[in-house]
DNA sequence: CTGAAAGCGCTTACAG
DNA sequence: CTGAAAGCGCTTACAG
């Protein structure tokens, strides 16, 4: 037989008081006796009274909640962001709805409007590729409930979002590339073109023009399903086919890592002969022999950042503030390792 | 200025109806007029009327969402078991409260209460490894929320679980090393010994009977930390005293990778002197070179039968209907990659 | 210092 | 076919 739940109702009978009176004890009221308050203490001791949240929420018009939209949860970087997210969150006394779009604007649709009917306090969005406009979250908007977007967004000044310096993290990389005596660099991105990646090519292309090497388009390749097996058969096809290069630039680890093993199984020395930089940093790029170089992506610090963003919008409309969208750009910073570095080899 | 909220009563007003007419309208309740209800369901549509899931959780007293509680989110395992998670309970209607204990009880704890506060409809728990009780869950039992273990459980017939066979998998390991002609094999573990490792232990042990040789206690090596440079200077250590083996075999494919690392470094070919397997198949063992075979332990497919199971209780209980436990036993299956396969060599 | 009343948004017997 | 009433568990002005 389940024991029904212990309730402020509960408490109230047993001592001969009123519910509001019990409220109030535990509530640590000023006006309240002595007495009444020990003895409600004691029997919410004894009982094991846990509060309703869901009275609470209705009652406060607030759940204490936020709700976040990932692209996908199984990935290194997103999942360091949800950490973030998570750790920060519980600091401050919220609760985490956890969605995955997979990258489908259908989805993140449904999970949009859920999130509304569940009165989540603020939303944390990463958007899905798919994703062109931000109509399916006017709602969150028109009801003033805080909105920040992390990592793919869309061109906005009224919505608060952080993001990490793409751009200047792809120059990085390519200079440093450029530093080693590389100059004909394949770059290797995904199918469609989020901003950041737009801006990573950006990057890369400033690099170039910086030192005057002319950019090449037929460098420029294209992974559609962003896996390793793709990076690793495409750069084998240019291999084959004899395109020259001497260095690769991934947007992505896995990229980086599939072009890696690509030069390696077709007898092309890496560093000496192709330096390879991928982007993330992500726990794989230290397993790789070579060890791979990499843009360092800070993951846990973008859920946190973005968290206490929220948080700061959160309250601030809770004291009736106007609310002024923030852009909040992370620094990226290169890790060299042994793929792109021609000088010293290190181990371990 | 935001929006307010609509509610039925905002519908109710502009129709000049009551509420709880409003109500029935949209729920197709039998007796209701073909008027009042398309009138209902346009107004429904122009207004964006979306219900407050708040309210209909006090009144069902039923919050359609399952609370997890899992030790760690940057995890490969851990993640795929949340991505599991996640879409089943999105197929059956179910939101998702994710929390993390870190390994720590004092955080399980804290979370449980939590998560009984926010009248989750149900409990999905990875223990920590420092948990060795139940007590904090009993509230679960005691008001019949129904409970669900995975992976990392404590001996129970009282609660259901999801769990991997350990014990064969690591057998069967063990076994495939001893068929590559491996008699001295180091076994790698962590520093606590929840109940898988202990399983995997077993397993190990079940192999070294089978085939007569002996155990040999000073081939269990204990990594504290389960980290790569730690299994890394173990095996670099073990390696520079002289200890002879042919084989090493990690509870968890971050230890074997250090351990490969360590080999790799001493001008100890793998696999033609030592033989390397790991356990969990993630996406890593695809990485190293010679890449890594591996015990693949199925976390999407833990994350989708727990749930199923955990909702199937909900309903269950739903129902009045009294609860059995039951035990779901996963089948782990070997993964042979070049690490311990003497005779194939395969690439990319 | 404490109780009665009202209300958060919804649903469901009970009347009519 | 529809409304008035009661209630889920809580909080907060309002009286006294």
């Amino acid at each position: 037989m389940p024991k029904i739940r212990v309730t402020l109702k509960t408490i109230a009978s047993k001592l001969g008081v009123s519910v509001p009176t019990v409220s109030r004890a535990l509530k640590d009221y000023p006006d309240i006796s002595k007495e009444t308050k020990t003895a409600v203490l004691k029997l919410v001791d004894e009982l094991h009274y846990i509060p309703n949240n869901l009275a609470l929420n209705l009652r406060k018009n607030k759940s204490n909640i936020i709700g976040v939209i990932i692209p996908e949860v199984v990935h290194f970087f997103f999942s360091s962001v949800i950490k973030g997210i998570m750790q920060t969150a519980e600091n401050h006394g919220y609760s985490v709805l956890l969605t995955q779009s997979q990258e489908q604007l259908k989805l993140e649709r449904k999970h949009a409007k859920l999130l509304f009917s569940s009165h989540v306090d603020g939303l944390l969005v990463c958007l899905s590729d798919e994703t062109k406009s931000f109509d399916h979250f006017k709602i969150f908007e028109e009801f003033n409930i805080p909105l920040v977007l992390f990592d793919k967004v869309l061109d906005t000044d009224t919505i608060s979002h952080v993001i990490i310096n793409d751009r200047e993290g792809a120059f990085q990389a390519t200079e440093h590339l450029i530093h080693q005596g590389c100059s004909n660099i394949l770059f290797l991105k995904g199918p469609k073109d989020p901003l950041n990646t737009i801006e990573r090519f950006n990057g890369y292309k400033d690099a170039l023009e910086k030192y005057n090497i002319p950019l090449d388009s037929s460098n420029i390749k294209s992974c559609p399903h962003i896996t390793r097996p793709e990076a690793y058969h495409l750069v084998e096809k240019v291999i084959k086919e004899g395109q020259l290069f001497d260095a690769i630039f991934g947007v992505s680890d896995i990229l980086s890592i599939g072009a890696l093993g690509a030069c390696q199984d077709n007898g092309i020395k890496v560093p000496e002969k192709v330096c390879i930089i991928g982007f993330s940093d992500s726990e794989m790029c230290e397993i790789t022999r070579p060890q791979l170089s990499s843009v360092y992506q800070p993951g846990f610090e973008i859920g946190e950042k973005s968290t206490l963003k929220l948080i700061q919008e959160i309250q601030h409309i809770e004291n009736d503030g106007e609310q002024k969208a923030e852009q909040i750009i992370l620094k990226s910073s290169l890790k060299i390792r042994e793929s792109s570095n021609r000088i010293l080899k290190t181990f371990c």
